[in-house]
DNA sequence: CATTGAACGTACCAATCGGTCTGTTTCCGG
DNA sequence: CCGGAAACAGACCGATTGGTACGTTCAATG
């Protein structure tokens, strides 16, 4: 039932997602939207009761995803290394082909634009932002302490300061990479941080995809 | 001569970088911008003659901030020590102190602001944008090879790679500040990654600001 | 085949938006 | 002290905005 209800959901949700990304979702008209998904205004807000709830929707949707992402490929690199370095850095490797992947569209982080806008939204949609980013950072965290308890860094570093920093380049990559249209910033910028890793735990650097 | 224009001028522009910090640019009206500021519509079009031109020469003011920051660390920096590792270190504590300043309110960068709603502007602003961004990472690059030049690095890395790190995690960082409200996220960041650098060119860690 | 509720489509609405127009005040050189 | 330009102030305007009202389609169910 109610597949082609779902359809239209589904097609709102990537009109804005679309739109969001490039104009701001202040920036984005509802209109904008319905033209965009090719869906009537009555459709819109017989799935969404007001631009808001869209906000938290879509803040939701992305959050699904990126948890998603997260799992599989870290399920991945768990099951072919035993070694929590192998397996962060596999991971790593995963993340890089996942966003230079050219049929994905997103080139941005929505949290990002959220956080941008963020007097726009309610509390709730500000918490879910946080708590994502929290969760991700959460997750290095305890991964590189896996890391940090099998094999001893060259210098004293925090598995959090390690977390907190990979997240930060991603990100920050992510924002260079709008700025000035450099499509591979974000993975190249990942695989400096592996290299860095690869000094910091005196690994030989391991033949990384060009 | 015109004492009192230029003043309302800058009210303009401070209530607007403000504002457009909060809630974006497209989420910013200009009776929002009036309110703060506390001048009337008439003030705002004689000084500015449209939104986009606002736009314009906002972005023109942080860039000017930007550079001129740029240049009293780089200056002071070059003044203190000979070693351009020195100098880079010195550079990069002297952002610290600049970004972690309790009184400065900014707590964002403006052109991620821009970035993630660019199709809102026109190719100029898109432009100014890049071209800072661009300039940034030039300073970077340009100091990162005199480092080259004269210290061998622990493994193969080039000063673009380097260049694009930090802005990165600059950036970054200010994306994470904001969206869980750490506010010494950046210059914990940007430590870190001073830590690296004294890694990767086999410096004794020196004696850095809690 | 009638009923019913989900899934629309569309005309419409009040509020807000960026921007204009028409004055008035303020300043400052001559 | 005068004249003109810069620097406002604020009413006003058409377009756009998020949102509503109300009618229609359609598929499933009894």
């Amino acid at each position: 039932m109610s597949r082609k209800g779902e359809q239209s959901r589904e097609h709102i949700l990537g009109a804005a997602r679309e739109l969001v990304m490039e104009k701001g979702f202040a920036g984005t008209a509802i209109d904008d939207i319905l033209r965009r998904a090719g869906v009537s205004k009555g459709a819109f807000f017989h799935h969404f009761g007001s631009k808001a709830e869209l906000a938290r929707e879509l803040v939701r949707w992305h959050a699904g995803q990126d948890i998603e992402m997260f799992r599989t490929l870290a399920a991945r690199a768990e099951a072919t290394h035993d070694d929590p370095y192998d397996q962060l850095l596999m991971f790593l490797q995963g993340f890089e082909a996942y966003i230079s992947n050219p049929e994905q569209p997103s080139r941005g982080c929505m949290y990002a634009v959220y956080t941008y806008e963020n007097a726009q939204f309610d509390e709730q949609v500000r918490g879910i932002v946080a708590e994502v980013l929290r969760e991700w950072t959460a997750i290095y965290i305890r991964k590189f302490q896996e890391v940090l308890d099998v094999h001893p860094p060259r210098m004293e570093v925090s598995a959090r300061q390690l977390a907190e920093m990979i997240v930060s380049i991603i990100e920050g990559a992510l924002v260079l990479q709008r700025a000035y249209g450099k499509p591979d910033m974000t993975a190249r910028q990942s695989r400096h941080f592996r290299d860095y890793l690869a000094l910091l735990f005196d690994k030989p650097a391991q033949a990384s995809a060009a």
